[in-house]
DNA sequence: ATAATATATGTGTAAACACACATATAAAAG
DNA sequence: CTTTTATATGTGTGTTTACACATATATTAT
């Protein structure tokens, strides 16, 4: 995976980045976390999403590191993984609005 | 598909949009067009993908309106449909630089 | 009109994926 | 230590998707 003007590693990483968020499910998983931290039953009810089916997207989100956890008691916690996250999303969101 | 604090067809609309950027050979057809103009051979040749397969992922990236064409001659050159494009990847790799 | 070139499109298919269901784990409470 | 609650995980499946192959269309040249 070598050419010479294109940095495919890069694309590939890009394209992968990309493939996370290309999910509704785990979009509305994002875009509620952008907002605050939440637990998983909350995010079920905000998502309106079974536990199973959101559990097995923040497995991904977690693989991807877009996301991060913490235990307290019982629940788990979720948070997005650093502030970058928002602003890729927020540059997205100016350019829908722009047009389209 | 209407929630109380979440803009569902925002989000939608976003999962989608991130759903063209979510493949590699289109995330390669894309970076090169962020460079300049090609023609449908040229993306082949590039990107390292069959006269059909760059067919099959221009026609996807038209019809999200991603990428723009015109016809001179015989060929057909495509470009990225704004700078808006350019500026959310330029966005995503600053973050995939910073970490990971 | 025919051939050659550039690109698009219809059909079939293998692989990837999101989710349901059932079950497992982990923590707290009784 | 048993029950309850919160979350994770293994398995099966229907759907989506990227691409190959064959073929169609459009433009130019002969």
């Amino acid at each position: 995976m070598e050419k010479e003007q294109i940095n495919n590693d890069l694309v590939y990483t890009l394209s992968e980045f990309y493939k996370i968020m290309a999910d509704y499910t785990r979009m509305k998983i994002i875009y509620a976390l952008m907002k605050k931290e939440l637990c998983v039953s909350d995010i079920s009810e905000i998502v309106e999403m079974s536990q199973t089916a959101v559990s097995y997207q923040l497995r991904i989100l977690r693989g991807a590191r877009l996301v991060k956890h913490r235990r307290v008691g019982k629940m788990i916690f979720y948070s997005l993984d650093d502030d970058h996250i928002s602003d890729i999303i927020n540059t997205t969101v100016m350019h829908l609005e722009h047009e389209e």
